[in-house]
DNA sequence: CGTTTGACGGTCC
DNA sequence: CGGACCGCCAAAC
């Protein structure tokens, strides 16, 4: 059983999983908390969540100006702004309203489960 | 093995 | 405010 994830993909799927219902937030703030040196990392990374075993809630990951950067990547590109505004966030023109509203950073030790 | 690309970010103009 | 450019780093070709 070779699953041939690297240490990054790994750490990216699961800070991705800490994310809470109805909080967002951004490749960057995960590249940083990860230091990867490259948000791009994080973006990769979770173009493979979808191949992933893991349920990986990419949808709750924008970038830094909150716009739905990867909803294209989806199986449908509306796919993630569906289940954005199912979690309560509000998004608009594919970008959300108030980000810094449903921001969540990392750093900031989630509330266990 | 060199080149290109990529779900980004920040700075510069 | 927005378009242009560079930097990061790994995978794909």
């Amino acid at each position: 059983m070779k699953k041939e994830t690297p240490n990054y993909f790994h750490q990216v799927f699961e800070v991705t999983r800490r994310i809470p219902y109805g909080r967002v937030t951004t490749y960057g703030t995960i590249a940083n908390y990860l230091t990867l040196g490259s948000a791009r990392m994080v973006g990769w990374a979770l173009n493979k969540s979808f191949t992933a075993e893991n349920d990986v809630p990419a949808h709750r990951v924008v970038n830094r100006k909150g716009e739905l950067s990867g909803r294209n990547h989806f199986p449908m590109p509306t796919m993630m702004q569906q289940l954005l505004e199912s979690e309560g966030v509000v998004v608009e023109n594919d970008t959300i309203k108030d980000l810094k509203k449903y921001f969540w950073d990392p750093a900031e030790e989630w509330e266990e489960d």
